[in-house]
DNA sequence: CGCACAATTGAAGCAGCTCAAAATAAGTGG
DNA sequence: CCACTTATTTTGAGCTGCTTCAATTGTGCG
């Protein structure tokens, strides 16, 4: 993806072209990345955002033997590693699920950013707030779902989020992503996430294959997994509508440094 | 609990005291409330927000056949309706768990505040960053722990977030929250709750009477739950320590209004 | 073609659930 | 302060949704 779209995605969408164009002259560089890696690590005090330009990307956290939870899915438009430049540190982990790159931006060139620019402002502290939002549908998800609701669910959300970035081709959407990874993703073992998928398309719901799912049925997968799109305020998330959150973050003044 | 004692609390701790006596002005009155009701619900759009000062309450969703998912416990010091100051509409409802009071601060009062003192946006900034920390760890628990391991993590959890607001009597903290709604924030069933905490019990990491909880094997109780504090951002959180962030959200100048 | 990984299917086990009842605690009105 | 009511905790027994283990089939790619 060229550098020249960097800002037509997420929540950068609503955004001026003076505004979107000053974003792009903050990226410094643009990095690749393969499969499978790291792009953040837990603990990570990075001094730069990575903005995802192609590719999916995921927040994760690790048990000690080893067992996995996938916390979101990051997709191009997606500032990875946001919260850390609040925080300071990276509580979680980003690793990529498929190929991709994506943008750097250090984070006293965002902060000088959201100085000048107050919009870019209200679009990082808009993001923040959806993506805990999602945190919170997401843990019902876990909580509160059975199987098979869940993984209803987590398609209809995953198919309204990659169409907010135009991303889906009318009711398919491409889902480069293996079903272990879909497990750690709905707190369930692999194995399962395979009946419950061969389920859903035996329902009719979904079509799937070469990693392209097809909703067939929205009202009956929508119904499956009892979703309400509400939570992912996609009247704003959407490049399609302009914000109109009242209250919005700001950096403060330079000089104070995050962690001893 | 006296409204001189509001600032006290929480991500209050380590403002000036101009800056708490500035938020307790901001309190236009107190309100109480009794056990098992809303302070707020589900598609609320409200104009103040409430800062608990005694008393338990907690975020949840509920889904339509009733089942319903505990999202985090509020307790004093924590403004339980942040989200809806910044994002205007609430995704989810507050409920309370015990009688207690809350400091009714109006938005516009709260905003006014975050331009004359920067810091206070920063405390409400961070408390909101601190609660994404939060569910992420929420969700792994949900996700991907046993029901023992989830048990002994959240109480470790709910010591130390106690513990950081005065609310600790050493080991020992009130838990005045039925079995039935710790079986909501974990994800289980209220039977099961009840024999994973007798196997706590039996296991000599807590002693349970009357709605208190004793942790009499620290080390036993933070391994059976492999808990690590460090998403709770406890340096920070802290009222021992003063603040570190480097970036903080300010409110954008007044007039834009949130939702159609 | 053949290697490595992912998807699929089967069979058996278990963690946690459901249903049901008893014991205990907590209110509540007299 | 007691008798009565109601909610909560506790325990038992059986069930099931999901897991575990293991093997087979399919698939992308050098």
């Amino acid at each position: 993806m060229p550098i020249s779209l960097i800002c037509h995605f997420g929540q950068f969408g609503w955004l001026s072209p003076e505004e979107k164009q000053a974003i792009r002259d903050a990226a410094t560089r643009i990095r690749s990345f393969g499969p499978d890696e790291d792009l953040v690590s837990l603990g990570d005090h990075p001094t730069d955002c990575k903005l995802i330009l192609s590719g999916y990307a995921c927040a994760y956290k690790l048990l000690f033997d080893g067992r996995r939870q996938i916390l979101s899915f990051q997709i191009p438009g997606d500032i990875c590693d946001l919260p850390a430049f609040f925080l300071g540190r990276m509580d979680h982990a980003i690793g990529t699920l498929t190929s991709g790159n994506v943008a750097i931006i250090p984070h006293e060139v965002l902060l000088d950013l959201t100085q000048i620019y107050p919009r870019i402002a209200r679009a990082l502290s808009h993001s923040i707030l959806v993506d805990a939002a999602t945190a919170r549908e997401w843990m019902v998800r876990l909580g509160r779902r059975t199987a098979y609701e869940r993984t209803a669910h987590l398609l209809c959300e995953l198919w309204l989020r990659l169409d907010a970035v135009g991303l889906t081709q009318g009711d398919n959407f491409k889902l480069p992503v293996t079903q272990a990874r879909l497990a750690d993703a709905l707190g369930l073992t692999p194995v399962h996430v395979n009946r419950i998928l061969k389920q859903l398309r035996e329902s009719g719901l979904i079509t799937l294959h070469g990693g392209t799912v097809k909703i067939n049925d929205w009202d009956g997968l929508r119904n499956a997994g009892e979703f309400t799109p509400d939570y992912l305020y996609p009247g704003q998330n959407s490049r399609l509508q302009r914000p109109r959150s009242r209250v919005v973050p700001q950096p403060e003044p330079r000089g104070v440094r995050q962690e001893a």
